[in-house]
Parts: structure tokens; sequence; C-alpha cells
DNA sequence: CTACAATGCAACTGCGCAGTTGCAGATCTG
DNA sequence: CAGATCTGCAACTGCGCAGTTGCATTGTAG
């Protein structure tokens, strides 16, 4: 994993309100920037740059479905993040890890 | 872990620089701001607020050794989020995980 | 005691992000 | 076609962070 790519996701993961979203279509499967905007209490432009940033990380999808567009969250890469942490910890600290 | 929490770590960890001062520390072990002010390319003034904000994360500690603040790295912490993550991947999808 | 070396405090600049609003363009649906 | 409903673009505000510089303060060693 590159620099840039760690400071893409942690700074995507970093913001609360990304996370819900990440959430809300990690659960409840993919939606478009209008849908999410209506079911969180921002407003679409804002989903719509949050996407952005989720997409560059890699931790989002889009799909262009007619007029819509249609997000999907990208949970192996949130699991790829994990283990990038998981291994640099244990180089940090091998006795500190493997608690799960 | 709370969501202070996650934010707090993330947004700590997204800083490169930041990672870089948790790298030093825990490969060549504890130093003081002023030392790692000398090795890395920032002022000292610099490290200080980073330090704060690693130590809210609670990926640092810091010890008074006389006239010096020694700062130590808390890989433990790092360790604990990366199980958290690893834990909320599999949450969203089950098949992508263990690939460790 | 004195000089040195460390931390502490404060003000300032620059920059980028979160979020909003307004409007234009594109695409379904009846 | 006409209206409704998407997305796309642009400008703007507010705010907080990274980093710097200057100066004061405190502790240590000789």
């Amino acid at each position: 994993m590159s620099t840039v790519a760690v400071n893409l996701v942690f700074s995507a993961l970093a913001d609360s309100t990304r996370r819900h979203v990440l959430e809300r279509l990690a659960v409840s499967g993919a939606a478009s920037a209008s849908t999410l905007a209506r079911e969180l209490p921002v407003s679409r432009q804002a989903i719509v740059k949050h996407m952005s940033v989720l997409e560059d990380a890699g931790l989002v999808s889009r799909k262009r479905n007619g007029r819509e567009i249609v997000f999907n969250a990208e949970a192996h890469q949130l699991a790829a993040t994990a283990r990038w942490m998981q291994r640099m910890a244990e180089r940090w600290d091998p006795i500190v890890t493997d608690f799960r």
C-alpha cells in the first residue's frame, strides 16, 4: 500500500459522515446520492463530494444506471486496510498482536 | 470503540508526518520532541502539536524525565484499531475476511 | 551562579475540507 | 411534448489543521 493510498483511506475514514454513508451502503445495499441525501441529514452535494473521496480511497464504486448513479461499498478495501494496519502493529510490537 | 475515539485515531493516522513520527518511535524507541524535530524536517512546535494529537488518540504516551519529556509509541492501540476495522469489514461482508 | 538546552505559550499565515445554495443540463415517464 | 427527477457545475462561507516564528520560562550541568 502506497503512502498516498494510506492517506486517502485514513482521511476518508476519519470523517464520521463518510463512515455513516459507508455503513448505510454496506448494510442496506447500493444507493444513489439523491437517495442517501434523503436518508441522511446532509445535502445531496455534500454526499456527492463524500462519494468522490470514498471512491478515490477505493472504499466505494459507482455504476451508472440510466440517469442514476448507484454507489456500492467495497468491503474488501476496508479489510485490506485493516490487514495492513495489523501487519504494521505486528512489526512495531510482535507481542501485542493476535488477540482476536 | 466510541465514535469519538475512532475519529481521533483515524484522523491521527491520516497525516503522513504523524505516521513518520510513530514509525520512528516504534522502531528506534522513545524520544523527546526536540530530538524528533532534529531528525525530521519539521520544527519542534509542529512535533509538539502532532504529539498532542497522537496522545489524544492513545497512540503515544508521554513521560517526564527531568527537564525532558519522552514520548513512546503505544502499539497496542494501533493493533486494537486494526482489529476494530477487521470486525467492521467482517460485518459488512463475511466472505472477504481472513486472507491473512 | 551562569550558560545551555529543554519545554511552554501565543500569534500568524496558508490551505484544504465540510457543507450549503442556486442554477443548468440530462433523462425518464405519462 | 411536458413535467418530474436525476446529475453536474460553480461560487461562497466557516472552520480547523499543519506549520512557522518569536519570546518567555524552567530545569541541568559545570
